[in-house]
DNA sequence: AATCACTACAACCGCCATTAA
DNA sequence: TTTAATGGCGGTTGTAGTGAT
């Protein structure tokens, strides 16, 4: 956090060129907060003029998107959210705006700064016990990361897919009781997110990686949480859609998934065809926005309206506990 | 009561992609 | 086609709050 920048004493604020830093006043977000339910998000930088911000634009979407938006959910994560997240991250590394989108009410602000400051370190938590006790049973953990975390998410049928850093991915992980399996992300969407009917001949990683198309010399970047050579679209590949993309849009995205056609000389896919795939969709969220008015409201009725947590839980799969990561 | 250590989280920074001129 | 402006994202910083000593 960083102080508000004082108001220069006897001067007009508003004739002040210097632009405003660090904290939000009360009467800032009152301004802000007014001019965006009377006149939607429009281009920022007129928003920050036109409601009288000595702000930059980039500072009032900011703070209109991770503090102000009325359809934010304020609040603790619960159980439900936090493995939602967990799971998410797995499947999507760092990329904190698509897990955000995934869930009702959440920044990718808020979900990064949960992740930093509480999973990340009880995953290390986690990891360091782990370790320790490697001959006991994997699925028994005894610490406080257990306790909390681990438990919640036992209760729910839910166990994180987790990766490990690359310094000690292999050896202390691998000897865990039970684990013969060692489950990538991208091998559990293979198989319908279905683990319990591993499938030991994927454990090939390079015969696997190529068939969906990616070059043989990609593995899995244990420290983002990516995949080298796979970081175009993957959210949009592999990831369960938006609950917000409707009928028509999923039909679109079959049309542009068979569009995709990967190039036969690197494996990858056409960067191109993912882009106007994207940009379709944009485009839909804009045409609904310019007939519902304000673009928040559009955001909430795409989002809010359609959410259910419960629902978005079925996707997170049940399976064992196995590759974790640290960052 | 003072100090220190730690945590949570708001906000900034820099980079990249997209769009408009 | 080039360039500037803008938006969006992830990483990082810095401070208020809190608990321990």
């Amino acid at each position: 956090m960083r102080k508000p920048e004082p108001f220069s004493a006897g001067k007009d604020n508003h004739s002040n060129n210097k632009l405003r830093k660090g904290l939000w006043s009360p009467e800032e977000d009152d301004k802000l907060m007014n001019y965006m339910l009377k006149n939607g998000q429009g281009c920022w930088s007129d928003v920050a003029k036109n409601a009288g911000l000595q702000r930059c634009g980039k500072s009032c979407r900011l703070r209109w998107i991770n503090y102000l938006r009325p359809d934010l959910k304020r609040g603790a994560f619960s159980p439900q959210e936090e493995a939602l997240i967990i799971h998410l991250h797995s499947l999507l590394g760092n990329r904190w705006s698509q897990i955000a989108a995934r869930l009702p009410g959440r920044t990718d602000n808020e979900i990064k700064n949960f992740w930093n400051s509480s999973v990340k370190k009880r995953l290390k938590t986690l990891s360091a016990t782990t370790s320790s006790t490697s001959t006991s049973d994997s699925s028994s953990p005894k610490d406080g990361m257990g306790s909390g975390l681990m438990i919640s998410m036992q209760e729910q049928g839910i166990m994180p897919i987790m990766y490990m850093d690359s310094s000690s991915a292999s050896s202390s992980m691998q000897n865990m009781a039970g684990l013969n399996h060692m489950v990538d992300p991208l091998h559990m969407l293979q198989h319908g997110l279905n683990m319990s009917s591993a499938c030991t001949g994927c454990l090939n990683t390079p015969q696997y990686m190529t068939q969906i198309g990616v070059g043989t010399g990609d593995s899995f970047d244990g420290e983002n949480g990516a995949f080298g050579g796979l970081d175009i679209g993957l959210g949009e590949l592999f990831v369960p859609p938006l609950e917000s993309v409707n009928v028509e849009d999923q039909k679109a995205k079959t049309e542009n998934t068979n569009k995709w056609s990967t190039n036969n000389n690197t494996g990858l896919y056409n960067t191109n065809n993912i882009s106007n795939y994207n940009n379709n969709i944009n485009a839909r969220a804009e045409n609904l926005a310019r007939v519902n008015g304000n673009c928040w409201e559009v955001d909430q009725e795409l989002r809010m309206g359609e959410w259910d947590l419960e629902e978005l839980m079925k996707d997170v799969p049940s399976f064992s506990l196995v590759d974790f990561q640290i960052q």
